[in-house]
RNA sequence: GCCGAAGUGGCGGAACUGGUAGACGCGCCGGACUCAAAAUCCGGUGGGGGAAACCUCGUGUGGGUUCGAGUCCCACCUUCGGCACCA
């Protein structure tokens, strides 16, 4: 008999599955109803900065053995494969070895295909494309151009992190404790125009829409906490000396009597009037200018709050009190209205303020949560008081209820080279003009020196960046900032449906047949921004008449990290063992099986060799078996002994666990119990039906030997064969353990026949004699039966 | 601070709707095969007590509901994750 050796039949049948093409789908006819048998799998596609660690092989195995699982229960299985391949990773990879991005991104790509071929997942090859090639990004500009056209997208003045030595703007991620990441010196804010799309405008719909959602509940509250709606109100103060209505958001009407003084953002537009018209005006502007340098990130809570005097004063529109303008960072300008009535006596911030510069305290609620000074409004508790203070203050005009998000417009633009160029001229004639549908692609040109110094790349390429205006013909120039690596994902999905479209992103008809993702599987890390913005996407684009769904990723399944060595792998990690070292280490197979067998998939695990070595095991018993099974002269039917019986609660335990309850790790063990009573048992007339079901469950996790063993069982292509299904009559048992107790503990154990009547169960209980003994003569009040489980005697 | 998830043997983890706690695997112990080893196979393996039958304790802590709680309820502790000068 010949030995498990899983390098020569993967080898075998990853050649076979590429040249029959097993795993590609087409797409439907023009016209076709709509399948209900559809099935979208797709996982998160991998970043080309470096090549795949054992957190991918967790992710993308995952989503393996779903398409199987779908694919042998009857559905049409979508599973494509791509590369998020613009980015600064890439880039500054590049700058590091003096290359250009595309060739690293591209070796990358290379080398990960590979492996992922080695590994034999199930994808739809002929749908690959990566984010770089101007064949995708041409549809990202036209989906843009659609986006900005609508109104979606646009310009405006905001906040960047500026290096002053690397003379480049720092992405969040590049700025390390208020410092460039690289050269260790002090970020500075500066104002930039830059593109933005309009996330706000859909907060309700993000927040409202994932009622629908099928995703863990941590994900779904991540994406609220994201969200961050907040329910309160609108106030007006009025400011006598301006004649001016300054408006206020707060969650706390309830706490106005006890408002002692007033706060606007430095950013405030009112804050130039104010300065022109105050007394100490030099000192506002100075003030402004120091704290505006500053990025908003770095304005850190904790530190000790700073401010300035307006020489002016609000009006508290409750009890006409004068409060006094401040002006202070610790308002932002993008969230509520920028400025705020401040409440020392009860809110923490405003609190440290009053301290800091000696500003009155007042209290106005009492230890009971009941309203003090408060004229009309005293007693009430805070819910009442909110409402009665907005209803009080709407009926003079001077507030009203309103909601205030945390979510903020998404800034997409990027003041660096390796990203899509964004389709825009600006014409001192016209202004911003969109590049025509048919001068797509706008190609990103060659540039010598792509290193960010000052100005983006893009401008260094004078050429390219000199254009004739589309409108007037007049000589305009090219948007030199690119996009957003977000922006590519934000839609890669719906690319999918149909990658070799040359004439659109894709065909409605296709994308709303194949949409949404039925099944998602990524990391968590991704579950706020990569998700909101493709949510926020496909909702504008429904909006636009251009998708028929709403929501892109029905189902979601969040996996967990993977660690080696204690340390979170993201990139090569010193002395892990990476996916092409497993593979040729142990082979496809056990490196799939072992990364799912560790636990639950949803949480973080620690990959050991020692896991791995289990699972040899395992697959060298099933192949010795199979093999000597396949041997033996086909006998009866399985008929209705235990091994047949153990065969079908196997079946459904599987099926189950892949299809209702999303959990990878049991059905190993669910096989391998199988896989342990037929080797006990091998002439069992069950034993060929026990060997083709243990080899058929476990083709989603390990196809190359599951493909050779059912080859040597007599039949062939596996992949295509329907997934088992149990006979319901087959799981239960002829006899079961009827568990005994008294007074809630077990006290003995009974095999007894299934279909035994309730008081035979209990005069049997009765009847034991270690019942007896812990019955003690004592009457008994009261007898629990649960058919098939237990009779419990209780004694007083 | 707000929101969310999770605490079970030496280890990773099972136990789905309240009903035999510890499936499956790792490790460890003992045995078989072997000149020996590897591989493989068989048996054992939560703590305490007992020669044994068996008894007893045991799912982060403390209460509660129930005939019965790892599972439900209340309070707390710890760990991890998200948000956070967000008014």
């Amino acid at each position: 008999m010949d030995r498990y050796d899983p390098q020569t039949i993967e080898a075998k049948w990853q050649r076979i599955w590429e040249e029959s093409r097993a795993f590609e789908v087409p797409n439907p006819e023009p016209g076709a109803p709509r399948n209900e048998r559809k099935n979208y799998v797709l996982e998160m596609l991998p970043y080309p900065s470096g090549r795949l660690h054992i957190g991918h092989v967790l992710v993308y195995t995952l989503g393996d053995v779903l398409a199987h699982f779908y694919r042998r229960s009857g559905s049409e299985v979508l599973r494509p494969m791509g590369y998020d391949s613009f980015g600064l990773p890439a880039e500054n990879a590049a700058i590091k070895a003096g290359e250009h991005p595309r060739d690293i991104v591209e070796r990358n790509i290379e080398a990960i295909r590979r492996t992922m071929k080695r590994l034999g997942w199930a994808i739809d090859w002929s749908r690959e494309f990566s984010t770089h090639d101007p064949e995708y990004y041409r549809w990202t500009q036209w989906l843009f151009l659609k986006l900005f056209e609508a109104g979606h997208a646009y310009r405006k003045a905001a906040l960047v992190n500026w290096c002053p030595n690397d003379q480049t703007v720092l992405a969040n991620e590049q700025v390390k404790d208020g410092r460039c990441e690289r050269c260790g010196f002090e970020v500075e804010a500066r104002k930039l125009d830059q593109w933005f799309f309009r996330t706000t405008a859909y907060a309700d719909h993000l927040l409202d829409e994932m009622k629908e959602l099928d995703w863990p509940e941590r994900v779904l509250a991540m994406q609220r906490n994201w969200i961050g709606r907040s329910e309160g109100a609108e106030i007006l103060f009025r400011v006598d000396e301006l004649d001016l209505d300054i408006p206020v958001f707060t969650t706390r009407a309830d706490t106005l009597f006890g408002a002692t003084f007033f706060v606007l953002a430095p950013e405030h537009p009112l804050v130039d009037r104010l300065a022109e018209r105050s007394p100490n005006g030099d000192e506002i502007r100075a003030y402004v200018r120091k704290v505006g340098a500053r990025p908003v990130e770095q304005r850190a809570a904790g530190t000790d709050k700073t401010g300035v005097f307006t020489g002016f004063f609000a009006t508290n529109p409750v009890d006409d009190a004068k409060m006094p303008i401040w002006i202070a960072d610790y308002v932002l300008m993008d969230y509520g209205t920028g400025a705020i009535m401040a409440v020392p006596a009860h809110d923490e911030r405003d609190g440290e303020f009053a301290k800091r510069f000696d500003l009155p305290i007042k209290l106005v609620i009492d230890e009971d949560g009941k309203l003090v000074e408060s004229a009309q409004f005293s007693g009430m508790s805070h819910e009442e008081a909110v409402r009665a203070i907005v209803e009080w203050l709407g009926s003079r005009g001077r507030g009203r209820t309103a909601v205030s998000y945390r979510l903020r417009d998404w800034g997409f633009s990027r003041q660096r080279y390796w990203g899509c160029p964004i389709p825009i001229v600006y014409c001192d004639e016209c202004g911003i003009v969109s590049v025509p549908e048919e001068d797509l692609p706008v190609l990103l040109p060659e540039i010598e020196d792509y290193k960010p110094k000052g100005i983006p790349p893009l401008a260094q390429a004078e050429d390219w960046v000199r254009v004739a205006c589309p409108r007037c013909g007049k000589e305009g120039s090219r948007e030199v900032e690119t996009m957003d690596t977000f922006v590519d994902s934000s839609w890669y999905f719906l690319r999918y449906c149909d990658p070799l479209n040359d004439r659109a992103p894709y065909d409605r008809e296709i994308a709303d047949y194949w949409m949404p993702v039925d099944h998602y599987t990524g990391g968590v890390d991704h579950a706020t921004v990569h998700m909101i913005y493709a949510r926020y996407f496909v909702k504008a684009l429904n909006d636009l008449d251009l998708l028929g769904h709403r929501e892109p990723f029905q189902r979601f399944f969040g996996n967990g990290w993977v660690t080696q060595g204690g340390a979170k792998i993201s990139k090569r990690v010193g002395g892990a063992a990476t996916p092409d070292e497993l593979v040729e280490t142990y082979g496809a197979d056990p490196t799939r099986l072992s990364i799912l067998f560790i636990g639950p998939a949803d949480q973080d695990m620690e990959w050991t060799p020692s896991g791995v070595e289990g699972i040899q095991r395992f697959l060298r018993r099933l192949w010795r078996v199979v093999v000597e099974v396949a041997e033996l002269p086909r006998g009866s039917a399985p008929g209705a002994g235990a091994l047949a019986r153990k065969t079908h609660q196997t079946i459904a335990r599987v099926s189950d666990d892949l299809g209702r309850r999303q959990q990878f790790n049991t059905p190993i063990a669910a096989v391998m119990e199988l896989v342990n009573e037929l080797v006990k048992a091998p002439d069992d007339p069950a034993a060929p039906f026990a060997a083709e079901t243990a080899v058929s469950l476990i083709q989603p996790y390990a196809p190359h030997i599951a493909e050779e063993l059912w080859e040597r069982l007599g039949h062939e292509r596996l992949w295509l064969q329907p997934w088992p299904e149990a006979d319901p009559t087959m799981l239960e048992e002829d006899t079961f353990q009827l568990v005994v107790q008294v007074n809630g503990k077990v006290r003995d154990r009974l095999e007894v026949p299934a279909d035994l009547p309730e008081d035979e169960l209990v005069a049997r209980a009765k009847a034991s004699p270690k019942v007896q003994a812990h019955l003690n003569g004592g009457e008994i009040r009261q007898t629990i039966v649960v058919p098939r489980k237990l009779v419990n005697l209780v004694i007083g």
